[in-house]
RNA sequence: GGCCGGUUCGUCUAUCGGCUAGGACAGCCCCCUUUCACGGGGCAAAGACGGGUUCGAUUCCCGUACCGGCUACCA
C-alpha cells in the first residue's frame, strides 16, 4: 500500500511568480491531482532580508487566476499547518541541535568577518571560491575545534552562532530523480552548508526536509538549480532518521531566455518586450510594475497550456491541452531533461488557439472589461457577443480587441486617409455622395442589401467595386483591418454609418463641394 | 577552478537500434478572401565532434567540445 500523494510548491514570497514558478506549481498540480493526492502551498519565508509584503498574496492570488488551486496553504489551513516558515520557526532548531547530538552538525562560531577573511586566505586560480568543508573546518571556530568547555561558554554567553551540517568523508550520495535517473555525489567535494542560521531560522537546506517529513510529502518537485544541493538533503533525511519516507525527487529543467543564454529573468522580459511574470506585480519599493501575462492580455487555459509544452509533451502532436485533458495525459516520466528556451512567439500562438476555441460567452466578462478599462463603452446597446463573433480569430490577445471592437462602439478618432488618397478622384467623391443619398432613402439595413446596393451602385457609376471597397473600410473601420465592411456598416447603424462617410469626405480632395 | 546536469531544424519538440529523421511556432511562396485575419496547400530548415558496440546507430558506451546550474548565515 503506498502512501497517499502529497506535493508542495514552496515559494519564497520575494517578488513576482515567475514563469519557472507556474509551471513547476502545474505539474505539482498535475501529478497530484491525477492521482487524488493532495497540492500544497508552503511559504519559505526564512530570509527576512529578502521578504517582499504583498508578495505571498501575489503568488496565492496567481495560482487562482492559473485555476492551480491548492488544497492546503496559508489562506487554507490544513492538518500540517502553520504553512509559512516564519511561523514555524520554533520547530526546526530542536531538529538542528538533534543532528550536533548525532556528531551530523555542529556549532559554527565564526562572524562574517571571519569568513571573508577564511575565503580570502584560501583563494587561489585553481579555487576561485573556497568553502567551508572538511579540509577547512578544523582551522575554523567551531565545536569542532574548541573544547567542550569553551562551547558551552560560548553558548551560554548568547554567542551568534551557526549550526552547520558535518559532511561525511569519503562516501557517495545515491539519489533517485524521477526525470533524470540515478545522480550520485561525492561528499567530499561538498561544503558544511549552514543549517540554522545566527537568527535561529533555518535555511533552506534544513527547512524543506524538516516540513517535507512533517507535512508528509511524497513527491518533491523542484527547478534543476537545486540538483548540486540534493545530495545535502539526502543526507539530512538520512541523518534525522527519516530515510524512509524521504519523497521521490524530480528535478526540473529551467526555462531559459530567448536569445543568449542563462535562466530566464525578469530583466529579460523588460529587454525584449514579453512578460516573465504570470500577472502584473508592483515592486513595493521601486513602485516599478512588471508586465504579467493576464494583463497582456492572456487567458488562464493558454498560459496554463503553453508552460504545460514547455519541457513536457506526450508525445503526440497534439499541443492544445485544457486543464482536464491534462490531468489524463500527463506524465512526469515524459517532462525533458535538458532546459527550454522561451519563445514568446509560441505562448502568443497559444492564446490565439484558445481565444479561437473559448465560447464566445466565456470570453465576454474578459472583453467587457478590457473595453471598460479602455473607456470604450458607450451608451449603445450593441451585441457584444456578436461583435466578438465577427472578430475573435483576429485577436491573438484579448487587448487586440480594443483595436478590434473599438470602431463598432465609437466614430475612429482618426483614419487612415493616406491609403485612400493616391487613387481618390472625382468620380469617386460623386460615387459616395450618391451613397450617402442612397442609404438615406433605404429601408433595407442589414448586409445583404447593403451589399448589393452598393454592388448596383458601382455597376452604375462604372466603378470597379474593388477600387471602392478600401475607401469605404478605411472611413467606416478607420483602417486597413476587420470584419466584412458591410456587417460593420449594418451593425453600426445607418444614421453613424453615413456620418463616418460624410467625415471622412471632408477630410479628402473634393473639387465641387 | 571544482561539482552536478544537459546537447535533434532559428525555437519548442517526436523517435522505446531500421530514417526518405515526423509535427508545431517563426520565415518564405501559392490558393481562399474586393481589408486584416481565419482556413487550405507548398518551400526551406536538424542529429555538436571523435571513437567504440552492432548486420545497422539520432537512439547504447567512452572521450572531447560546447551550453546551463550550483559553488552565501538567498531561495
Amino acid at each position: 500500500m503506498n502512501n497517499p500523494i502529497r506535493v508542495r510548491f514552496a515559494p519564497s514570497p520575494t517578488g513576482g511568480l515567475h514563469l519557472g514558478g507556474v509551471r513547476t506549481v502545474l505539474f505539482n498540480y498535475l501529478f497530484a491531482k491525477q492521482q487524488g493526492g493532495t497540492f500544497i502551498v508552503r511559504i519559505e519565508d526564512t530570509d527576512q532580508g529578502r521578504w517582499v509584503p504583498g508578495a505571498e498574496e501575489y503568488i496565492l492570488d496567481t495560482l487562482e487566476w492559473c485555476g492551480l488551486q491548492p488544497d492546503e496553504s496559508p489562506r487554507k489551513e490544513g492538518p500540517y499547518g502553520p504553512y509559512r516558515q516564519s511561523e514555524r520557526k520554533p520547530i526546526y532548531r530542536k531538529y538542528a541541535e538533534a543532528l550536533v547530538a548525532k556528531g551530523h552538525a555542529y556549532y559554527a562560531f565564526d562572524t562574517p568577518e571571519e569568513l571573508e577573511a577564511m575565503r580570502e586566505k584560501y583563494k587561489s586560480d585553481s579555487n576561485p571560491s573556497p568553502q567551508y568543508n572538511q579540509a577547512i573546518r578544523g582551522f575554523m571556530k567551531n565545536s569542532l575545534t574548541l573544547s567542550p568547555d569553551e562551547v558551552n561558554q560560548l553558548l551560554e554567553a548568547k554567542t551568534p552562532h551557526v549550526i552547520r551540517i558535518k559532511m561525511p568523508e569519503n562516501e557517495t550520495v545515491h539519489l533517485v530523480d524521477m526525470i533524470r535517473g540515478d545522480i550520485s555525489f561525492e561528499t567530499n567535494t561538498v561544503d558544511d552548508k549552514v543549517l540554522l542560521k545566527a537568527d535561529e531560522m533555518p535555511t533552506y537546506h534544513l527547512a524543506v526536509v524538516v516540513d517535507d517529513y512533517l507535512m508528509k510529502i511524497s513527491h518533491a518537485f523542484r527547478g534543476e538549480e537545486w540538483l548540486p544541493s540534493a545530495s545535502v538533503h539526502v543526507l539530512l533525511w538520512k541523518y534525522l532518521g527519516w530515510e524512509t519516507a524521504m519523497p521521490e525527487w524530480a528535478h526540473l529543467p529551467l526555462i531559459l531566455k530567448p536569445d543568449g543564454h542563462g535562466k530566464l529573468s525578469k530583466r529579460d522580459g523588460d529587454r525584449l518586450g514579453f512578460p516573465v511574470f504570470a500577472m502584473n506585480w508592483t515592486d513595493p519599493k521601486t513602485g516599478e510594475t512588471a508586465r504579467g501575462f493576464k494583463e497582456n492580455g492572456f487567458l488562464p487555459q493558454a498560459f496554463v497550456n503553453m508552460l504545460a509544452l514547455l519541457g513536457w509533451n506526450p508525445g503526440s502532436d497534439q499541443e492544445i491541452f485544457s486543464l482536464e485533458e491534462l490531468l489524463l495525459v500527463f506524465n512526469i516520466n515524459r517532462v525533458h531533461k535538458g532546459g527550454a528556451k522561451f519563445d514568446y512567439e509560441k505562448a502568443k500562438w497559444f492564446n490565439h488557439e484558445w481565444i479561437k476555441r473559448v465560447p464566445t460567452s466565456e470570453l465576454l466578462p474578459y472583453v467587457a472589461a478590457i473595453l471598460q478599462a479602455e473607456g470604450i463603452t458607450n451608451g449603445t446597446s450593441l451585441p457584444l457577443e456578436t461583435i466578438i463573433n465577427l472578430v475573435k480569430e483576429r485577436c491573438t490577445l484579448l487587448t487586440d480587441f480594443i483595436l478590434q471592437t473599438s470602431f463598432f462602439f465609437q466614430t475612429p478618432e482618426t483614419i487612415d486617409v493616406d491609403s485612400i488618397k493616391p487613387k481618390w478622384n472625382e468620380a469617386k467623391n460623386l460615387f459616395f455622395v450618391e451613397l450617402i443619398r442612397n442609404w438615406q432613402l433605404t429601408n433595407n439595413w442589414n448586409t445583404d442589401d447593403l451589399h448589393h446596393a452598393f454592388q448596383e451602385l458601382a455597376a452604375a457609376n462604372n466603378i470597379k467595386p474593388g477600387e471602392l471597397m478600401l475607401p469605404l473600410r478605411i472611413m467606416l473601420v478607420g483602417g486597413k483591418f476587420g470584419p466584412g465592411v458591410f456587417e460593420v456598416a449594418a451593425l453600426i447603424g445607418k444614421d453613424e454609418s453615413i456620418h463616418r462617410i460624410q467625415r471622412a469626405l471632408a477630410q479628402l480632395p473634393h473639387p465641387h463641394p
